[in-house]
RNA sequence: AGCGGGAUGGGAUAGCCAGGAGAUUCCGGCGGGCUCAUAACCCGCAGACCGGUGGUUCAAAUCCACCUCCCGCUACCA
C-alpha cells in the first residue's frame, strides 16, 4: 500500500508492477485471484505534513489517494479493488479485529512516557523531537543519536527536547496505552516463519525477532488522526494496525461490488488465490481470508517485519489464515543511492508517462532487471538499451517480421501443420512459465516471452523461409505457420508483464476477445487464418532522446546533492542518504553568457482566464495577455492554486518557448513558478503586460 | 553491535534452497553471414581462477566456519 504522503516514483511502482504481474500470471494458470490494495491514510507524517500545509489531514491524504488511484491504471496495475484505510469497510473491520483481540485477552493497558508539545497540546513521536544526546552531547533525534554516537534513545532520555515541527520545547507526559501481547505468539510465529514461502529476505529477516524475544506491541498513539480504539475514543490506533486490515477490507469491497471493477490502487498488494473460478462478483472474501484462501503479500523490503511478525500474529489472534508467501521487493536506486521524494531525486511516475513512454516498457524493464528481492539501479541508458535490444530487437522484431511475412505471402496463417520441434519448444516455455509462477519468480515470468522470441529469431533465420517460398513452398508454409504460432504463444506469455502489448499483439493476429481470458492452452491453439499487415509493436528509443532525459535527471540529482537538508522527515528508505554527498558547486557549474540569457524572451503577462484541464490533476489551461497578443498556456498549477484565484494575476512567462501539447491542449509559452509549491513569479510594481523581463 | 540481503568475464545479471563436465543472458569488443524484418536478425571468437581464507566431499560459484567491503532492518516514521 502506498502511504498517502507524496508523489509516486518509478521505485514505488516496482512493487506494484511486480504484484500485478504475478496476479495476472496466477490468472493465466486458471487461479481465482483478488488483487487488492489501498492507500494508507493515517499516521503521524500525514498529520504533520497536512498541518504544515495548512490543510486537514483528510484533505491531504485524500488528495494523494486520488492521485494514486488514477496513476496505477495508467501503468496497467489493475487492482480488483483499490480502497483506502478510512473507508467504512476498513474502519469497521479494523475495530472488529481489535475488539476480538481484546476479548481474547490479547490486549492490556500500560502507562508509558510520551513526548508532548504543551503549546499545541499534541503528542510528539520521538522522531519529531530533537535535542542533545545525553551520552555524547551531539545534536540528536528523540529516538536515536543520528548525528553523534548512533545510540538508540529511550523516550525521555534526550536532553533539552524540542519539537521538530513547531520548535516549541517538549516535555514528557505519562499516558496510558494499549499493548498487543505479541509475546504470546512467539511459538506460533516460529512455526509460521518456518513454513512461509516467498523471497528469502522476508523469510529470514524476521527470525532475529521471532527467535529472540518478542516485545509486546504498543498499538495506540496520541494523535487525532486515525481510527479510534473501539470503546475508548480518545485513543487512536497505530497506523500499522489498520493498514494491513485494509487488505481484508479491500477484498471485501471487491467481493461486494456487483462487478469486478477496474479500480486502481497502489500500496503493498495482496493476491488471494482460492481454488479455481472467475474473477469479479461473488468472490467469497471470508473464505479467502478465513478458510481455504491463500494469501500472498507483495511488499517493499523495508516493511518485512510488519508483514511477517505483527500482521500474522494479528491474523492468528482473530482466527484468520496466515500469509502463505511474502514477496519483498528490493529498492530502485539512482546511481546506487536511494530515491528521495523530498529532494526531487527521483524519476516520477508522472514524468515517465508525460514522456509518452508505453507503461509496458517500464514494466518489463523493472520486472526483469534483476531478481525481485534484489536492489537495482534505474538509468535511462539501461532502459534504452534493454528496450531496444530485447523488446524492439528481439520480441517486436520477431513478431513483426513473422506476421508481415505471413500476411504478404498467405494473407494470414498458412494452411500447414505445426512442426514437432516448435510445438515442443512452446510446451517447454509453458512448463517454464508454470514453474516460475510456482517459485514466485516474477523475473522469470517476465523473461518468458522474450526468450521465446529469441528462439523464434533463430528459428526463422536458420529456416530462411524467404528463400523457400520459391524452392519449397510446402516447407515455407510450415515454417511460417510455426512462426505465427510462436507469435501467439509469445502473446500469451507476455500478457502478465506487458498486458497492453499482449492485447495489441492479439489484435494483430486477428484474434477476438481478450487474451487475458484465455489460459496457457491458447498458446498452442491455431491462429486465425487471416489477418492484416501488422504495425510495429514497439518504437526504438533514440540516443538523442536519452541524452535529453539524462540531462534533466542529472540536473535534478546535482541540485538535490547541493541541497542536502531539504526535508529529513520522510520514510526511511526514501531518505537513507548519509550526509556525505555535499559537493557544493552549483554556482560555478554551467555558467552562461549574457547573449545566451538574451535568447530567453521573458515577458510580463496577465492571466485573463483559467480552467482546469479535464483528466489531469495538475494542469490548468490559461489565457494570458502579453500585450501584443493573448496566449494559451498550459501550466501545472491546479493542485496548488484555486483556478478561480488565477485570473488577473500577473505572471512572468517564457514567450519564445517551443509550443507543446499537454493532454491534447496546445501550450504556447511557459509560466514561471518556484518550486514544488508552484509559487508564481509576478512583478512587484505595475509593469504592463508585454514588458520584457531582463 | 546483532540480524538480513548482496559481492560471478569491461558493464549489468542468472545459477546457489534440491553440490557433478571451468558457468546464463543482455550490452560492449573482434570476425563472419543474411536481407523477410524497426541499421533490426543469425553465426563464431576473445574475455571470469564465481570477494578473501580455511573446511566438508570422489566432486563446491553452489554446503560449513571465519574475514573484508556495499545495502538494509533493529520494534512510538511509514
Amino acid at each position: 500500500m502506498p502511504y498517502a504522503n507524496g508523489d509516486l516514483h518509478v521505485g514505488h511502482l516496482r512493487t506494484y508492477v511486480g504484484g500485478d504481474t504475478f496476479a495476472r500470471a496466477l490468472r493465466t494458470l486458471g487461479q481465482e485471484v483478488a488483487f487488492v490494495s489501498g492507500s494508507d491514510m493515517h499516521g503521524t507524517p500525514v498529520a504533520v505534513n497536512a498541518w504544515q500545509e495548512g490543510v486537514s489531514p483528510e484533505e491531504f491524504a485524500l488528495r494523494h489517494h486520488e492521485k494514486y488511484e488514477e496513476t496505477f491504471p495508467r501503468f496497467d496495475v489493475d487492482f480488483d479493488n483499490y480502497g483506502h484505510t478510512r473507508t467504512d469497510a476498513n474502519v469497521e473491520l479494523t475495530q472488529a479485529f481489535v475488539r476480538t483481540l481484546d476479548e481474547e485477552g490479547y490486549v492490556y493497558d500500560e502507562e508509558i512516557a510520551v513526548a508532548w508539545d504543551p503549546e499545541e497540546e499534541q503528542a510528539l513521536p520521538d522522531r519529531y523531537v530533537e535535542g542533545t544526546c545525553p551520552y555524547c552531547g551531539a545534536h540528536a533525534r528523540g529516538d536515536e543519536c543520528d548525528e553523534g554516537c548512533g545510540r538508540h534513545l529511550e523516550p525521555g532520555e534526550i536532553e533539552d527536547p524540542t519539537s521538530v515541527v513547531t520548535g516549541n520545547p517538549a516535555e514528557y507526559r505519562t499516558r496510558s496505552h494499549k499493548f498487543f501481547r505479541l509475546s504470546e505468539f512467539e511459538e506460533y510465529l516460529g512455526e509460521f516463519i518456518a513454513r512461509l514461502d516467498g523471497t528469502s529476505n522476508a523469510r529470514n529477516q524476521p527470525r532475529e525477532w521471532i527467535e529472540g524475544e518478542l516485545k509486546d506491541w504498543c498499538i495506540t498513539r496520541d494523535l487525532d488522526w486515525g481510527i479510534p480504539y473501539p470503546g475508548e475514543e480518545e485513543l487512536i490506533l497505530y497506523v500499522w494496525v489498520d493498514a494491513p486490515v485494509e487488505y481484508v477490507a479491500s477484498t471485501k469491497e471487491f467481493a461486494e461490488s456487483s462487478v469486478g471493477s477496474d479500480n486502481a490502487e497502489n500500496d503493498e498488494s495482496t493476491a488471494n488465490a482460492a481454488g479455481a473460478g472467475s474473477a469479479g462478483e461473488g468472490f467469497d472474501w471470508e473464505r479467502a481470508w478465513a478458510e481455504d484462501g491463500e494469501l500472498i503479500h507483495v511488499i517493499g523490503r523495508d516493511i518485512i517485519q510488519h508483514h511477517a511478525v505483527f500482521w500474522p500474529a494479528m491474523l492468528r489472534g482473530v482466527g484468520y489464515n496466515e500469509p502463505r508467501a511474502i514477496l519483498a521487493s528490493g529498492f530502485v536506486n539512482l546511481d546506487g543511492k536511494a530515491f528521495s521524494t523530498s529532494r526531487d531525486r527521483a524519476v516520477w511516475a508522472d514524468d515517465y508517462l508525460a514522456e509518452g513512454f508505453d507503461p509496458d516498457l517500464y514494466r518489463y524493464y523493472v520486472v526483469t532487471a534483476t531478481g525481485f528481492q534484489q536492489d537495482t539501479d534505474f538509468s535511462w541508458d539501461r532502459f534504452q538499451q534493454r528496450v531496444n535490444s530485447e523488446l524492439v530487437g528481439a520480441l517486436g522484431n520477431f513478431v513483426y517480421r513473422s506476421l508481415l511475412f505471413a500476411h504478404r505471402t498467405y494473407e494470414g496463417t498458412p494452411d500447414s501443420e505445426l512442426s514437432t520441434e516448435v510445438r515442443e519448444r512452446i510446451e517447454a516455455a509453458i512448463e517454464d512459465f508454470e514453474e516460475s509462477v510456482n517459485e514466485y519468480s516474477v523475473r522469470a515470468i517476465g523473461q518468458a516471452p522474450v526468450e521465446l522470441a529469441q528462439f523464434g529469431n533463430e528459428y526463422i533465420q536458420q529456416a530462411e523461409p524467404w528463400k523457400l517460398v520459391d524452392d519449397d513452398p510446402g516447407r515455407a508454409a510450415q515454417v511460417i505457420r510455426d512462426c505465427v504460432q510462436l507469435v501467439k504463444a509469445i502473446g500469451v506469455l507476455a500478457a502478465p508483464v506487458m498486458p497492453g502489448t499482449a492485447a495489441r499483439l492479439w489484435a494483430q493476429l486477428g484474434e477476438s476477445g481478450s487474451i487475458e481470458d484465455r489460459g496457457l492452452d491458447a498458446a498452442l491453439e491455431a491462429p486465425p487464418a487471416n489477418f492484416d499487415a501488422p504495425p510495429e509493436l514497439f518504437e526504438r528509443i533514440e540516443d538523442d532522446r536519452v541524452a535529453e532525459l539524462n540531462e534533466d535527471l542529472q540536473a535534478r540529482i546535482e541540485e538535490s546533492a547541493a541541497n542536502p537538508d531539504a526535508d529529513a522527515r520522510e520514510g526511511s528508505h526514501e531518505e537513507s542518504d548519509t550526509a556525505a554527498e555535499t559537493d557544493l558547486e552549483p554556482l560555478t557549474e554551467g555558467r552562461i553568457g549574457f547573449e545566451e540569457f538574451q535568447d530567453l524572451d521573458l515577458r510580463v503577462g496577465r492571466i485573463e482566464h483559467a480552467e482546469a484541464i479535464e483528466g489531469s490533476d495538475k494542469l490548468v489551461r490559461l489565457e494570458v495577455d502579453i500585450g501584443i497578443e493573448t496566449r494559451q498556456i498550459v501550466a501545472g498549477l491546479k493542485q496548488l492554486h484555486d483556478t478561480d484565484s488565477l485570473p488577473d494575476q500577473k505572471v512572468v512567462i517564457v514567450a519564445n518557448m517551443e509550443k507543446a501539447e499537454l493532454f491534447g491542449v496546445e501550450s504556447n509559452g511557459m509560466v514561471l513558478a518556484a518550486g514544488e509549491e508552484a509559487d508564481l513569479l509576478t512583478t512587484h510594481d505595475d509593469a504592463s503586460p508585454g514588458t520584457r523581463v531582463r
